[in-house]
Formats: structure tokens, sequence, C-alpha cells
DNA sequence: TTGTACGCGTTATCAC
DNA sequence: GTGATAACGCGTACAA
């Protein structure tokens, strides 16, 4: 691929006039600066970003790691950044953890020889992390996404999860329920999780109602109705779950109708997260949405500012509950209707 | 950031020694290495990629372009191709195109300044595409992705969207139906809609029956029951509907059932894609399986013979059909039931 | 086995 | 306005 310097030699002039003509049109007389351009297009020329990079000592470009593209929340959130970034000159390295420790050291390193100007992350637990305890040594700019602002030293962009948990809850208790249960993913793995099930306890206890056990599934993004069973047909027997996402909402509602359950009717769903699809689904998905696209935005500004050496502290991004068909009235159970 | 100059410094030797140390530690004397290693631990050197890059000629960056990450089928396929290409020592530039022509040039540029090693794209409409035609006259390594292989002169990853087309509609035909609609997103911007309506045509007639024309909603992933309300209470009222990706066709079946139709009693409904989300419905979702992991995987094993200056030709990775619960036998007509 | 020296393509600092 | 030249950090042919 032709150089600057072949550029030169076709206009005529130097290598430092040809690279002028480009950065700094203004300093080369209007004639050179054509002879110039037209021998670049004869050569059909293109710049390299490899040796402006070197030379310049920033890439323009911003390494990303989730833990999975499978999840429609992350790939929202990942298209929203990609705009972002690309409207600023910034190009993505995007990469996927599988929410695996290893995997996230492995691949902060890689980016790190790659001289990425930043990172944004999403990793399994930040208060926990292998990842961010070595970051905190170097300087990169560095921030999270989802991942709530604990102790890990880093600014996070996200909601609120544990207010988010205690809405979702508030939510099912105005309808009436009382006996509600949350289930999520492999527990262990997601701080957001976690703090959106202390929020469910809070609101919980907010109404002397007692908070359950967390019901795990063995998988992220799709329910195990076996799992549930037993608190179904126990003692218990809630009429109003919340899922801590919207995966696992979704297909909890299928296991359940198919086992012959309705929803709203016999149980409520609530699911977390707000993926586009869940409006149109019969039931719609009564949820908490997270502001994806605004999550996004944000996380390529502030990372941006970083770079520009600022330290911000972004506060937590609004989330909004979003009503739907999959939450009902609890139907009126005996106990109930003997105490008007 | 420490360099390699500063790491031989403190290890007493060359700069060229302590590089070998790194490239080839075989050349090197294992008592210079060990001193060369201790030393880059000290300094926590970590090489620059960015100088390998302009040294070799060689980034070991693949340039990916996909229309949106909001739609699963990209996602996941997007995620199949960073797990291969990091396992093959690559990383990936990610960009979106929304299927916006003047985008799709601009992110093209953009990455070969970048000096990708290749290039994985999904465009809008391989045949009548500038971009593509633009790179003609390059020489990059460049594969398709989803885009049916015509004229376009790239090879390409995917099903064979006609007979996949072709399969749905045998599959519908063989369960009785004989009235059969084809709803798409906004058509002319897909080259896969339109194979996928040629499959269904060509089933059609194979079996005496009569294509009805394209089903056109305003946008790629949600339905707008509207649009399908003239053909559904038409002369035709079709038994049986199939939609162009699976994201219609689930917000197409959630549509219908908040308007109290049936699925599959009133409408069957298949969708094409294969979407992880589809079995867990209820109706589970009856689709064409693209193998979205293996394309994945394809994409990257494909594009790295190219850049090994291979020129290979792909075929098409088979598809399956996966049956379920969107579909089931046609009501029966008053006409159907006098023919026994 | 190790060191010297050059080049990858660019930008920036000097002179002219 | 323009041209020569030195970096940026690394790999490697060649010499020692």
């Amino acid at each position: 691929m032709a150089d600057l310097l072949s550029v030169a030699k076709l206009a005529g002039v130097s290598r430092a006039t040809a690279a002028r003509a480009f950065s700094n049109p203004e300093l080369v007389r209007a004639l050179t600066r054509e002879k110039v351009l037209k021998a670049a297009e004869q050569l059909s020329f293109r710049p390299n970003k490899v040796a402006q990079q070197l030379r310049s000592q920033s890439t323009q470009m911003i390494g990303v790691m989730v833990p999975s593209l499978d999840n429609p929340v992350f790939a929202e959130q990942l298209q929203a950044m990609e705009v972002t970034a690309r409207a600023s000159g910034y190009s993505l390295i995007v990469t996927t953890s599988e929410y695996d420790a290893s995997q996230e050291s492995e691949i902060v390193e890689e980016m790190l020889r790659q001289r990425v100007d930043g990172l944004v992350l999403t990793v399994a637990d930040a208060d926990n992390s292998a990842v961010l305890n070595k970051l905190l040594y170097e300087h990169p700019p560095c921030l999270l996404v989802y991942n709530p602002p604990g102790q890990s030293g880093f600014p996070s962009i996200g909601v609120d999860n544990l207010a988010a948990g205690a809405d979702a809850t508030h939510h099912l208790i105005e309808q009436g329920h009382t006996r509600i249960s949350m289930v999520a993913g492999p527990l262990l793995q997601s701080d957001r999780a976690r703090q959106r099930y202390a929020g469910y306890c809070q609101a919980m206890a907010a109404h002397d109602l007692i908070p359950r056990p967390l019901v795990e599934m063995p998988r992220h993004t799709q329910a195990n109705l076996a799992c549930l069973t037993p608190e179904l047909e126990g003692e218990y027997h809630p009429s109003a779950v919340i899922c801590t996402n919207d995966l696992l909402a979704i297909s909890l509602i299928g296991e359940l109708q198919r086992a012959g359950f309705a929803v709203p009717n016999d149980l409520s769903v609530m699911g977390f997260d707000g993926i586009a699809l869940g409006r149109h689904l019969y039931p719609s998905l009564c949820t908490i949405e997270q502001p994806r696209a605004a999550i996004g935005q944000a996380a390529i500004h502030t990372l941006l500012s970083m770079i520009n050496g600022e330290m911000p502290n972004p506060a937590p991004l609004p989330h909004v509950l979003r009503s739907g068909e999959s939450v009902g009235a609890p139907a009126i159970t005996p106990s109930l209707s003997i105490t008007p």
C-alpha cells in the first residue's frame, strides 16, 4: 500500500510537505496541496493508523469486555457504545469473558499490549476481581459498566441495582402481592444479581414481609422450571416472582405456560433489564428497564473524559419500571377472602 | 510504560538480546534470558503491539461490520467469531452499519487505515454495494457473512437461503397448509430476505400453490399487525405465515395473541434464524435454524485461510428445521371438510 | 551467543 | 512555505 513518501515523490515535494497537506492543510500553499492530494488519489494512498499510533502514542481505540453477547442486554449496550465511540473517532476492540476470571485477565492484558486508550469492562464480581486488582497498579483509564460501584476503585456506569430491586418488589406489593420470590442465575457469578436481591429483601422487610431465599437456576438466561417447583408447591407458594434478568423471565413464562400455569393469573412474573423484545410478547413483560442506550453513551463519554485526565464520579442512571401484562393482581386465596 | 530498551539496560544486555528473549527465546542463553525476564518483570514491561504491528506489517486484527447488534442473530454470531478469533491470536474491531451504505463505506475505510489483516462484513445488499465495489479494486482478505454468494466477487459464509425458504414452506405444506403468506421487514434492505422469499415462491409453485406477494413490515425486528390484517381478513386468509427472521415472528405471535388470535390454531407462524430464545417461549417458535456458532467459526477460519493467501470457496452451511409449537395443522375449513 | 544498525510509516522540530 | 532529520518501539540481517 502506498505510503506518504511515494506520494511526496509523485507530487514532487518532500515527505514533510505531503504530511502537512493532510494534517495541517493551511500550512501549505494551495497549489502544492492540490498536487499532493492528486498524487495521493492516484496512488490510492491510505494513511497508516498504526504508524500514527506509534508516533502519537495514542491509538484512539477502546477495549471493551463484556461477559457474553448472547444476552441482548450486553449486545444492545455495545451497539450504543459503538455508535457513540465512532462518532468521537474511536474504535472498539470487543471481547467476551464468559464470566471467567482467567479469561478476564488475559483479555485485559492483551488489550493493554494493544495500547488501547481506555477500557470499558463488565466483570463478574467487581469487589472480588483479580483483573481489577491488577489494574489498580497501573493507571489506564478504566470504567466499569453494570458492576455496582463498590470498593473496586473504578468509576462505574449503571443503575442503582439495589433501588431497582426494591422498586420491582414495591410494584408487586402495590398490586396486592404478599408472597413474592426471587429467581436468579448462578448466584456467585453476578454482583448485580446480589444487589437486586438485597433490594428485594429490603422492600419486603419495609412492608413487614419476610423475604424468601433466592431461587437459583443453573443458567443465566434460561429458566429451569424444576428449580422453582418446590417453591411453587411448597407452603409459601408465591403469587409473584422477580427474575434477575429478562431472558430468565421470558423463558420462565414459557415454561410455566407449557406446564399449564397461567401468567399472570396463577403467577405474576417480573423481569429485569428491559430488553426490547419484552414489549412485544404476550403477555408483555413487566420489567425494570435499564437505559441501555444511555448507559452505552455515558460509558463512552465518561471514559473519554478519563482519557482526557479527568476523574469523573458518574451518578447512577435512572431505571424505569415498565409495566406489562405478565404481572397482575394476585388470585384471591382462601385466607385473603376471609379477612376483607 | 517501560520499553525494551530499559529492560535491556536493567538486564545489562543489548536491546536486541532483550527482544530475542521474547520473540526467539531459544536463541538466547538460559541465564541471559532469566536476567531479561526478571528485568522485564521488575519494570512491568508490556510488549507494544503497535510497534510490533508496524514492524511486522501485520496487525492480527480483523475488522467486523454487522448491520446491528440489536438483533441476536448478529450478536450471537459475533460471540462465536470473537471466541474463535481470540483462540487464533486475533482481535476484533467491531462496528455496526445500520444497513446504511454511506456508513458502510466509512467504516471499511477506517478499518483499512487501521490495517486490519482482513474483513468480515455483512452488508445490506451484496449485489449492489458501493463498499464491495470499492473493495474489489483493493485486495484485502474479505469475507461476507449471511449475504448470499452472488456476483459480489467475495466468498460468503452462510446457509442456502433459497433452499431454507423452500424448506420452511415445505414444512408448512406437509402440515396441511395450502394458504401460506410470507412476512418481511423493509424488503429492499436485505438480500437474504429476498432469497428466502424466492425459496418460498419456488416451494409453493412446486405444489401447484400460488405464492402471495410479500407482506412488508416497516421495521426489521418488530411486527406491526396492521400490516398483516388486510391479508388475514382478505379472501386469501392464510392459515400460516413465514417471517424472514425470528424477532419478527416472535413479536408477530405476541401481537396476534393480544388481538385474540390463537397460535397456531388460528394461524401458524414460522420464524427464521433460530435464535436461542425461541425454544423457551410458549408456543415455542418453529423456525429455520442457522448454525450461528458454526457460521461464526467458519467465518474466522475461512478468513484466516484467506489471510494466508488461499482462495477458499466455502460451501453453504446446513440449516436445520426446528419444529415448534407455533406451527400446527390448519383448522378444518368448510371447503376442506367436504373433500375427505 | 550477543551486539550493531537499519527500517516499518508517521509526526514534529528544527533550519532554510 | 518547504525540506531534512530525529524520534515512536520493535524485529532481524548481519557482523563480531
